[in-house]
RNA sequence: GGGCGUGUAGCUCAGUGGUAGAGCGCCGCCCUUACAAGGCGGAUGUCGGCGGUUCGAAACCGUCCACGCCCA
């Protein structure tokens, strides 16, 4: 692909075989396919670099790729591919978790469609029929992470339910088991009557809920009491009524009964100082088998439990109200009770919160049930001390209170789940009463035997993953090697979840060594105005989409862009775009260099035969690369993205291309240094910007050096070259050609336009940059006839322009006006800190001077502008 | 109800005691031979309110207002 409007010159070497604008969905593709080919990703458990290792929070197998793993994923991967780079032995692990309820939900669903439920295949072909489902329609979300450029190792891919991982499983279960960690008890758990099973307390979403509360009388005559409640449809199953010991109003009643309305049954009115004696009547109903804090009170006072409801929350207590749902239950109670001249006041709207399945967002029904669960007590202990103690750090630091605050007050794990597709509870019962406990090496107890038919809770397995995916319990190499991981990369809402898992079970299983050093919490991905994605709201984006028109590197570059640590990540169309762009400069600039002989044969010229120019830009990229390592030691993922964005587009193509321009076009030696010297940058920058925006580096870099891939090149080290005499120097260009940009800009001129100047730099710093600056401004050479008529002193030199006519003098003086106006505002404001005694005898001297600088540079301005504005013509 | 957090340009966000910043958007000029997915120039803020500490506060303290999140 040759430019033919490209006037040959010098300096130029060859035209590159680059189109003119960047192609994202030309490379990606091919490009991942290679690093996979080559092996790249492979971690190898025998070798001597020091190892980096990460997993990936595993994704859910019914889930496919959403924004919010595109941004964990690009920060991931931008870690990993960084630490390859730096020469670590990196292994980022992929795989999935089985999502019990979720998986078991999408294929009851096919069923459904036949007609069928799981209970007309059982047990067996129902399990069966979901490894069918896996293998045709699960994992989506894999291949999604190859279009997202993952540098994942395939080869050690992994799922939960696999064998291994399995064994995992019933290993940890027995051991808990028999350390009495775990233990099996009938208490109140959160049922989900529509997925049929118990599930955790953080699997429960609340939500403020239009519903009802209902005082009604319970007893009869001076024997009465109001209670308040917001489910009329559990009195059924009341067994007390509860009111505070200190309350005067109910002392009479304690150890009384009352009538139970629509029963026949009565019922003792106790005192327990958990009822607020403020709330409602001051006199609460208690439902032993349907509330967890009645449920509290039942053991305190030794009262009956009475389940009133069905695993699908239908009325089963006998009487008119049995078969009904609960909600009609409510209604038709409530009615009944009216009726009977018993409802003493109703509150409708009644606003309150609510829980709720936060796989199916049914109403969750307490429910009384025997239950297998984890006494987390000692693992919670643990899991605080290491992140306490500093061996784990969780980045930012401020979240950890937020850890705290749960690991130090959680209660027992509610393990056991009434699914079939999941790890299956390794206990069997005999056929007197007996109870065994089976390890992955033990003989399953045979006839007459049957093991329990529930299954463990997802995150029972989920938990293992840092480590069962290393093949423990086994000695593998992978776990010698890689335990424990670096880094746990994840949004601060899973923190509950499955984090504090692993941290439990990577300290128990491990002989207290934690799963991971360093937790990284990120923020959730959000739309461009700051609003929570959701489907039900149409803000929902599939990152899919934007990644085939703008490109992987563009989404990837924008969610790092935004990625503070912790802290939300707005995202939105426009911006992806502006990434694109970014990817596209990047991509001419490289184009430029290779159509003007940048190379990076042979050795960097020494210091002394470089220009300004070039020890300046060398100067500001080893900052940059210092920079962008500390950044990326701190997980500021923003700030590094914002700074190679800056130096690349700000300081290499704004200035250093521009001002290298003439240098080039002229040819020689000149062009040679600085042709290597743009390699040296361009080589250097695109490492540095592979990590997060790895296809258009990957096809740049190989492009202009010949390399086998940035995926293995080496991390860039920081030079250690700084040349602040040089970074002044540039610093009055730039000055310079700004302001006489300004100039023309208010004049009216054309950007293209000449106009033949004087330029009087002798014995300045800007005299070597003449040409450059001639060329930046098209600036001619002030021939015969030359007649100034506009003069700018500006950065000690002065500027004289033949404009070839008048000038637009009310333009120049309204801008001198306003140039003027902000020197003496400069001039007060400074005059006035340099008048304070206080801040004189105060103030830091480095800052006095600072002042003291700003004054005398003010006082210069109002001169110098006063001069010009008294110069131009009266208008 | 308890706890945590946030309020800075039109929008989304940086900025932890010393001249208020970025991206996007906006206005003007320009297809200047890498790039119009571009170049150059420009406008825009009582840093939520009030009070305090300090020579100096967007930042520290108090208080009020608004919003968000987590837990109960």
């Amino acid at each position: 692909m040759t430019d033919n409007t490209q006037r040959p010159h010098d300096g130029q070497t060859s035209a590159p075989d680059l189109p003119t604008t960047y192609a994202p969905a030309d490379v990606e593709g091919p490009l991942y396919e290679r690093w996979v080919e080559r092996g790249y990703f492979e971690a190898d458990a025998k070798s001597d670099k020091p190892p980096y290792a990460v997993v990936i929070p595993p994704p859910n197998v019914t889930g496919s790729l959403h924004l919010g793993h595109a941004f964990e994923h690009t920060l991931i991967d931008a870690l990993t591919r960084r630490k390859r780079m730096q020469g670590y032995e990196t292994l980022w692990q992929p795989g999935m978790d089985h999502a019990g309820i979720a998986t078991q939900n999408v294929v009851e669903r096919e069923l459904a469609k036949e007609g069928k439920s799981r209970h007309d295949l059982g047990r067996e072909a129902f399990v069966e029929r979901v490894w069918q489902w896996k293998a045709e329609s699960g994992g989506q979300i894999s291949g999604q992470m190859r279009r997202l450029g993952d540098g994942v190792d395939w080869s050690r891919e992994r799922f939960t339910m696999d064998e291994g991982l399995s064994r995992s499983v019933q290993t940890i279960f027995k051991r808990l088991y028999d350390d009495e960690l775990i233990y099996r008890a009938e208490r109140i758990i959160n049922w989900c009557p529509r997925c049929l099973t118990a599930i955790s307390d953080i699997e429960v979403e609340y939500d403020e809920e239009d519903g009802e509360l209902v005082s009604m009388r319970y007893g009869d005559g001076d024997d009465s009491i109001v209670v308040a409640t917001t489910r009329a449809e559990t009195m059924l199953g009341d067994t007390a009524v509860a009111v505070h010991p200190d309350d005067e109003r109910y002392r009479h009643l304690v150890g009384r009964t009352v009538r139970l309305p629509l029963t026949d049954r009565s019922i003792p009115v106790v005192a327990d100082a958990h009822v607020d004696p403020q709330f409602g009547t001051g006199a609460v109903k208690v439902t032993p088998a349907h509330d967890p804090n009645d449920f509290e009170i039942g053991r305190r006072h030794d009262l009956p439990a009475i389940t009133v409801m069905d695993e699908h929350a239908v009325i089963t207590a006998a009487g008119p109200f049995q078969g009904l749902d609960r909600l009609e239950a409510r209604s038709a109670i409530v009615a009944a009770l009216r009726a009977e001249g018993r409802i003493v006041a109703e509150k409708r709207p009644y606003r309150h919160s609510v829980g709720h399945c936060s796989r199916c967002k049914t109403t969750i029904e307490p429910r009384l049930s025997m239950q297998w669960w984890v006494k987390v007590g000692p693992l919670a202990k643990a899991a605080g001390d290491a992140v306490r103690d500093g061996r784990v750090a969780i980045h930012p630091q401020e979240m950890e209170k937020r850890y705290f605050d749960w690991v130090d007050n959680l209660h027992d794990w509610c393990i056991s789940r009434q699914l079939w597709w999941g790890h299956r509870i390794p206990v069997w019962y005999g056929p007197n009463g007996e109870t065994v406990c089976v390890g992955p090496d033990d003989e399953a107890p045979g006839e007459g035997w049957t093991q329990d038919s529930d299954v463990l809770d997802t995150w029972f397995s989920s938990g293992l993953w840092p480590f069962s995916t290393m093949g423990w319990p086994e000695q593998t190499p992978a776990l010698e090697k890689f335990y424990p991981n670096a880094v746990l990369v994840t949004g601060y809402d899973i923190l509950f979840f499955w984090v504090a898992r692993m941290m439990m079970f990577g300290l128990y299983a491990m002989d207290g060594t934690p799963p991971f050093h360093t937790i990284a919490l990120h923020g959730m991905v959000r739309d461009q105005f700051g609003k929570k994605m959701s489907k039900s709201f149409g803000n929902a984006v599939n990152p899919l989409d934007w990644m085939d028109t703008y490109g992987s590197d563009a989404v990837r570059f924008t969610l790092a862009r935004g990625a503070n640590p912790g802290i939300d990540v707005p995202i939105g169309e426009d911006w992806v775009q502006a990434s694109r762009n970014f990817a596209n400069k990047i991509w001419n600039a490289t184009r430029f260099a290779l159509m003007n002989g940048a190379t990076v044969e042979g050795e960097l010229p020494p210091a002394e035969q470089l220009s300004a120019v070039d020890r300046w830009i060398l100067s500001r990229l080893g900052r940059t690369v210092a920079e962008v390592d500390a950044l990326y030691d701190d997980y500021q993922f923003a700030k590094l993205s914002d700074a190679l964005y800056h130096f690349a587009w700000d300081e290499v193509f704004d200035w250093y291309v521009e001002l290298s321009k003439t240098v080039f076009f002229a040819g020689g030696e000149g062009a040679r240094v600085s042709g290597r010297v743009l390699g040296e940058v361009l080589d250097t920058l695109l490492r540095l910007l592979h990590p997060v925006v790895p296809f258009v580096t990957e096809t740049l870099w190989t492009t202009l050096t010949g390399g086998e891939s940035l995926v293995v090149a080496d991390w860039p080290a920081d030079s250690g070259f700084r040349d602040p005499a040089a970074e002044a120097e540039i610093a009055e260009v730039q000055r310079v050609v700004t302001e006489v940009r300004r100039f023309r800009s208010d004049q009216g001129l054309q950007p293209g336009q000449k106009v033949p100047a004087r330029l009087t730099l002798d014995g300045t710093l800007l005299a070597p940059h003449e040409d450059a600056i001639r060329q930046l401004l098209r600036l001619q050479p002030a021939a015969d006839g030359f007649h100034a008529t506009a003069s700018l002193p500006v950065a000690g030199v002065t500027v004289e322009l033949d404009l070839s006519g008048a000038i637009d003098v009310a333009a120049e003086r309204k801008r001198l006006a306003k140039d003027l106006g902000l020197a003496e505002k400069e001039k007060a404001d400074a005059g006035r800190k340099l008048g304070n005694e206080a801040f004189l005898a105060k103030a830091p001297e480095k800052v006095v001077a600072g002042i003291r600088a700003r004054l005398a540079t003010a006082e210069a301005d109002i001169e110098r502008l006063s001069a010009q504005l008294a110069a131009l013509p009266r208008a």
